[in-house]
RNA sequence: AGGGGUAUAGCCAAGUCGGUAAGGCAACGGAUUUUGAUUCCGUCAUUCGUAGGUUCGAGUCCUGCUACCCCUGCCA
């Protein structure tokens, strides 16, 4: 495996050469804001911070970003710190930006010592309206050149809630003629009446996101602050504060930009999962459909499987979208290694083996895996009835076919040869039953070599179908576990939420898990106590379902 | 007076000093196979958005075009 190589490492690379940081020094931080679950997206964004604290033996911080009680809450910074901790990273620490007001309010009072900020009393629209447009440069506030005494006082009002929520802000003075709009002046306080989910009452104005960042970052000895690329157009800000702030302008961190992931068919918008949670979409944020981190975990994608993906899809600067199969090929090759084996029907079909006594059966000790006979097994009952596939059977089959149809002999996968004579349909003309005979010779494992069959067939013993679960849980069958998976395995039951292209549940295809599943991996839900990953495969392609040959 | 970015195969993506286009996914051949899976071999860019220029030599340097993305929150 070559050394994994990004322009990210290539600019921390020159740093490093120039000097600008030392090699025991290198500090990322990753920065979600409480207001929402981590989704597959954020992954990739975590994967890179704490892939350069890797590289280079430095550190990685969580810290909440929480610079909007209006849309914060605990309930995230609990499910973000599991959801990273799931996915195998370990914080050096966590930190709050709530826990530096103090210090950003300090650092606000100095700017408007240097008179560079002001406290603006224009309503919202008129900021709006006074800020220009993108080919029309701004027009200045009123008030942008009140005195430093008497901005002091106001600002020190603000923060002793003297003001309204929205009555007054406190801007950076820099340039309202700025072909950058967020230089125009950018607002760096408001005033919010809010609890706080962290500070509680104790604050009435609030820092923004452009102001509160670099300070963060400074203040926590951050080197480089990893970021998406909308976020360009607000370095020169980023470097401006720090550049004016005394404490700052030495040590301070450099923003580097990156290109989010995106996935065909995946919603990766925060704010449209957190709608299908509160219009009742979808069960939660941990609903299997969702791309949150939760909700792939309880669908059975693996921690490893996203950290292949995200090192295997790149860091650039170019906007992209990931084919979904790049995805799934991760997951499968994950799963594959890692997983229990297990037979499934999805749509039964009944077999019966007119030469086996009636009346009997047998416990067959069938191996997880067949490539390793002496690996775990489990014991399933093999009789007279069982059932297969109904695809697996064809009355009349195409070229190529491999599986059952008449005079035909397949292998039942870990028990023997079984050979199709005959056949039953109903008055409606549907196949409802196959009749074939078993050769007692070829029991699996039995070392027979007489003669080979093309084809090896799932089934599951008669007693499965039984539980309506169309699906045989032969893992849990002391447990009662096995209605979730009938559950979780019946398509109507559960679509797949990457299917959609827009956002209406309701243009999700039915088949879509079925496909899932045929694709090759499902496991149980995690949340139960008992959760295993198995792998399902089929006799059928687990890649795409097979077609028969076109005629020559 | 707009500004900031990005263009390398169907999809990602490497390509720090100019030296003759990595790797992965997908696809397609073929071998093995008690899962039509896995595994294993092999094929898949005379060309890097485009038009010129410099050079013995350009994906890399220069100039001009074009396309797409982001920016006018008291969100992050």
């Amino acid at each position: 495996m070559s050394e994994s190589s990004n322009f990210i490492f290539n600019e921390i690379d020159k740093d490093l050469a120039n000097g600008v940081y030392q090699a025991d020094e290198i500090m990322t931080r990753f920065p979600p804001e409480p207001n929402g679950y981590l989704h597959i997206g954020h992954a990739k964004a975590i994967f890179i911070n704490f892939s350069v604290k890797e590289k280079y033996h430095g550190r990685t911080n969580l810290r909440f970003d929480d610079t909007n009680p209006a849309k914060e809450d605990v309930e995230y910074t609990e499910a973000i710190e599991r959801d990273i901790a799931w996915l195998g990273y370990k914080w050096d620490n966590l930190f709050y930006a709530s826990d530096y007001f103090g210090r950003m309010y300090e650092y606000a009072v100095e700017l408007i010592g240097k008179g560079l900020a002001y406290v603006d009393d224009q309503t919202q629209d008129e900021i709006k309206a006074n800020r220009g447009t993108l080919t029309e440069k701004g027009t200045n506030s009123p008030y942008r050149d009140r005195s430093a005494e008497e901005n002091q006082t106001l600002f020190r009002e603000m923060k002793e809630g003297k003001y309204p929520t929205g009555s007054k802000v406190l801007r950076a003075k820099i340039d309202m003629a700025s072909p950058n709009i967020n230089m125009r002046d950018p607002v760096i306080y408001r005033i919010l009446f809010e609890t706080h989910h962290n500070t509680g009452d104790s604050w009435c104005i609030y820092p923004m996101y452009d102001y509160a960042h670099p300070i963060e970052d400074a203040i926590e000895g951050v080197t480089h602050s990893l970021c998406s690329l909308e976020f360009e157009d607000h370095r020169p800000f980023y470097d401006w504060l720090l550049d004016h702030l005394d404490d700052c302008r030495v040590k301070r961190p450099r923003q580097i930009e990156f290109a989010r992931l995106n996935i065909t068919n995946t919603i990766m918008s925060k704010r449209y999962l957190k709608r299908l949670v509160d219009e009742g979409r979808v069960d939660g944020w941990d609903d299997p459909r969702m791309p949150t981190l939760s909700g792939l975990r309880r669908r059975g994608v693996t921690p490893a499987a996203i950290r292949n993906f995200c090192y295997e899809s790149g860091v650039a600067k170019a906007n992209s979208v990931i084919d979904k199969a790049q995805f799934d090929y991760f997951v499968r090759d994950d799963l594959m290694k890692t997983s229990k084996r297990v037979m499934a029907v999805l749509n039964p079909l009944k077999v019966t083996i007119r030469n086996y006594p009636e009346g009997e059966s047998e416990l067959l000790d069938i191996p997880y895996n067949l490539d390793e006979p002496e690996g775990a097994s489990r014991k399933v009952p093999f009789g007279r009835e069982l059932y297969i596939e109904r695809e697996d059977f064809m009355e009349v089959p195409p070229k190529k076919y491999f599986r059952l149809f008449p005079g035909n002999e397949v292998r039942l996968m870990g028990a023997y040869f079984i050979t199709c004579e005959s056949f039953v349909k109903d008055e409606d003309g549907n196949i409802t039953e196959v009749i074939c005979t078993y050769d007692p010779e070829t029991k699996s494992g039995s070392g027979f070599t007489g003669r080979k069959v093309k084809g090896t067939i799932h089934w599951v013993p008669s007693g499965a179908i039984e539980m309506e679960a169309r699906l045989y849980e032969e893992l849990l069958n002391e447990d009662s576990d096995a209605e979730d998976w009938v559950e979780r395995l019946n398509p109507n039951s559960l679509t797949v939420c990457n299917a959609l292209g827009e956002p209406s549940l309701a243009n999700a295809k039915p088949g879509d898990l079925y496909q899932f599943v045929r694709n090759g991996f499902f496991c149980a839900d995690s949340r139960h106590s008992k959760a295993e990953h198995l792998v399902f495969n089929r006799t059928v392609s687990l890649k795409s379902s097979w077609q028969p040959p076109k005629e020559a």
